[in-house]
DNA sequence: GCGTCTCCGTTTTTT
DNA sequence: ACGGAGACGC
């Protein structure tokens, strides 16, 4: 799309004062954000370093920044942000680390080494085991911070007992993050708030550098990130925001779609400018869908259309269990396919839960349909990955207690939980990390000599190789590193196969090359990192993206609808339409159907040409054979539009039938 | 440390 | 029903 319609047009070319772009689904929110950023350097004149985009994901950062440097001069694009919040966060707190009481080099927690934490903060205060406990610990802790709500205040408001000691807990998580000189995920918003609130020279700095602001996927944000935003537009208030409240699907998670509204009474001058042409979908789809959303309360009306043909209708096809259901998803597929000369890349089949997916990999695989399921473990999930990482968080901080003991036995060192128990014991006592509670320690300790001179050992190894790295070649020194602790042997060791930990040590060069990448990519020029921050930076980056990327290959796409958003394809099945899956019970029970549905809308805005809905007349649930209903969104659809299949026995009959034509259809293609 | 047994829950997930 | 996690025993 080279030309702009004329709401577009107008989103670009408003750079008068705040702005809100509602965008629906398929209108081109992409491109707006991006000619916004080529007109307000090119036409305003704004130089490209005073001008920050804001997005949610890397991956959505990655493609903007692409886009922008497509239809501008590379040069003109330098020095200009186009980040996560989060990375914004880090940027904002590394350069001013010292107002905040960090140092150079701090680490990032992930949720695992928070988890690992705050699992230790619970036993040493009270908590006979925080099995149980854990996760809404972490969950209250993070959503607290999400709310900005400082320990003491947490204390202060606490509604109960319970939330007390919660309270209690997370006002030493943050004592503990803060001697360990590091920062969680939440913290990478929260402290730049913080800061910004305290010291107002800071916020005028970065207000200054900070001209206009753009935040794609608006309705996605939280408290603190509005905060964010607001106190660095504070004054000029030159920002755009884009979102659409219909595609907010994350409240769960303390998204506020209410920040859209919000935004009039914060901005009374907010000029508010609706995309609703689409460019993806049927004129048909599109009618399904404004339909169905429009049983949800709306703080903005918005119809979308299309000057597309009308299209197919919607299938919405009867099956008689939850096998019966996949199988026939995937005739359908290949039917489709050769009747059309389709690709498999055409088609993507989406869900409520994971789980569901499961069937469908067994039917796919029967049929062998080639397909790519979303989600499963991302690159820094990886245990070797997680080990490597914990190395480089060790060597450019060794007061970061969760990378030292992820590392200290791995590989095998001898070192048990016995060792560093007393270890821990002693350096809670005298309040300092464990590595300079390693250094502290006389021989006359608690700790067993076999153990000390363990310990002391490794501490050697770092200390060593912490001066090399900053004295040698990095990369030759990190390189090094996995040479001296012999990972290459742990892996075969621990792997299910000489192949697996081969992929594994392939893991290990490719951080390090990307390590290397990333140093040699901003060299000689004023984006200039050293290892600290290159390591930093890669906790919140996740590699992995853009290796799957490369794997365009032609697979039938199963996500699941959350991880939907965003996407579009030509051919799209949704499966499970029952009550208790899509609505899901837990919203049925919480009622909030009102989310269920705008997963149904951006189910369905999904969908370019078809769009083919199924559920199951019975179901094998917990256990036990269940009669399902049909989903209410079924019922919400305009009757013109959908065609229901199904319903009589014969039609079952021909579906079988054509199942079986479509795969010996398939065979006889193949010669088998 | 590892294998086996029993019990429990059972939505979505990024940074 | 079933998979995962924690408990228990070797």
């Amino acid at each position: 799309m080279t030309k702009l319609n004329k709401r577009q047009s107008e989103a670009v070319r408003y750079a008068d004062g705040p702005m809100l772009v509602l965008a629906g689904a398929g209108s081109g929110k992409t491109s707006v954000i991006t000619r916004k950023i080529a007109f307000l350097i090119e036409q305003l004149g704004i130089p490209g370093r005073h001008i920050a985009a804001v997005t949610f994901t890397n991956k959505a950062a990655r493609e903007m920044k692409e886009r922008v440097g497509r239809i501008i001069d590379r040069k003109l694009t330098r020095g200009l942000t186009v980040s996560t919040f989060h990375n914004l966060g880090l940027n904002i707190i590394r350069e001013e680390h010292d107002h905040l009481g960090y140092h150079p080099g701090f680490s990032i927690f992930d949720a695992e080494d928070a988890k690992a934490l705050i699992q230790d903060l619970m036993l040493t205060h009270g908590s006979t085991d925080a099995g149980d406990e854990l996760n809404p610990v972490q969950m209250t802790i993070s959503s607290w911070k999400n709310a900005m709500r400082a320990p003491a205040e947490a204390l202060s408001k606490a509604a109960d007992e319970r939330e007390q000691r919660i309270a209690i807990i997370y006002g030493y998580y943050n004592e503990y993050l803060k001697a360990y000189n590091a920062v969680d995920f939440d913290d990478l918003i929260l402290l730049p708030v913080m800061l910004f609130r305290q010291h107002p020279d800071v916020l005028a700095k970065w207000q200054r550098k900070i001209r206009y602001m753009l935040v794609d996927e608006y309705q996605d944000t939280n408290v603190c990130q509005y905060e964010l935003v607001k106190l660095l537009v504070a004054g000029r208030a030159a920002f755009t925001v884009v979102g659409d409240d219909d595609q907010s699907i994350y409240a769960w998670r303390g998204a506020r779609p209410e920040n859209l509204a919000q935004l009039e009474q914060d901005f009374p001058s907010l000029k508010v400018v609706k995309l609703e042409q689409n460019y993806r979908s049927t004129s048909r789809i599109l009618r399904a869908a404004n339909r169905v959303i429009a049983n949800n309360p709306h703080a903005f009306e918005k119809v979308l259309w299309s000057d597309h043909a009308i299209g197919e209708e919607i299938r919405i096809i009867r099956c008689r269990n939850e096998e019966a259901e996949t199988e026939r998803v995937a005739t359908e597929i290949l039917d489709q396919k050769l009747k059309q000369g389709l690709g498999f890349k055409d088609f993507a089949v989406l869900y409520r839960g994971n789980h569901q997916a499961r069937l469908l990999e067994v039917k796919l695989q029967a049929y062998q349909i080639p397909y790519r399921i979303s989600g499963g473990q991302s690159f820094f999930a990886k245990s070797e990955i997680k080990d490597a990482m914990a190395y480089l968080r060790l060597l450019i901080n060794p007061t970061d207690d969760a990378a030292f003991l992820r590392v200290v036995n791995v590989p095998r060192r001898e070192i048990g939980p016995r060792t560093l128990e007393q270890l821990s014991h002693y350096a809670r006592a005298r309040n300092v990390s464990l590595f300079k509670a390693l250094g502290d320690m006389g021989a006359q300790s608690h700790v067993t000599d076999k153990g000390l001179e363990r310990l002391r050992r490794f501490a050697h190894w770092v200390d060593a190789t912490c001066k090399r790295l900053h004295s040698d070649d990095p990369v030759q020194v990190i390189k090094q590193l996995f040479t001296d602790i012999e990972y290459e042997e742990w892996l075969h060791q621990h792997s299910g196969s000489p192949k697996q930990a081969q992929r594994r040590m392939e893991n290990i060069w490719y951080l390090v090359d990307s390590i290397q990448r990333m140093l040699d990519d901003g060299k000689g020029t004023a984006d200039e990192i050293g290892v600290e921050d290159a390591v930093t930076k890669l906790i919140l980056r996740d590699m992995m993206e853009q290796r799957e990327e490369e794997d365009d290959s032609d697979k039938v796409q199963l996500l699941t609808l959350h991880a939907s958003k965003g996407l579009e394809f030509p051919h799209v099945f949704i499966i499970g339409l029952e009550e208790e899956i899509l609505p899901h019970r837990m919203s049925i029970e919480e009622e909030n159907i009102e989310e269920e549905r705008r997963l149904m809308y951006v189910g369905i805005t999904r969908a370019r040409e078809t769009l083919t809905l199924t559920y199951a007349a019975s179901r094998r649930q917990y256990g036990e054979k269940m009669e399902t209903i049909p989903s209410r969104f079924l019922d919400e659809l305009p009757e013109d539009d959908v065609r229901w299949l199904g319903l009589g026995e014969a039609d079952v009959e021909v579906n079988q039938k054509k199942g079986k034509a479509t795969l010996s259809a398939l065979l006889g293609d193949l010669g088998a």
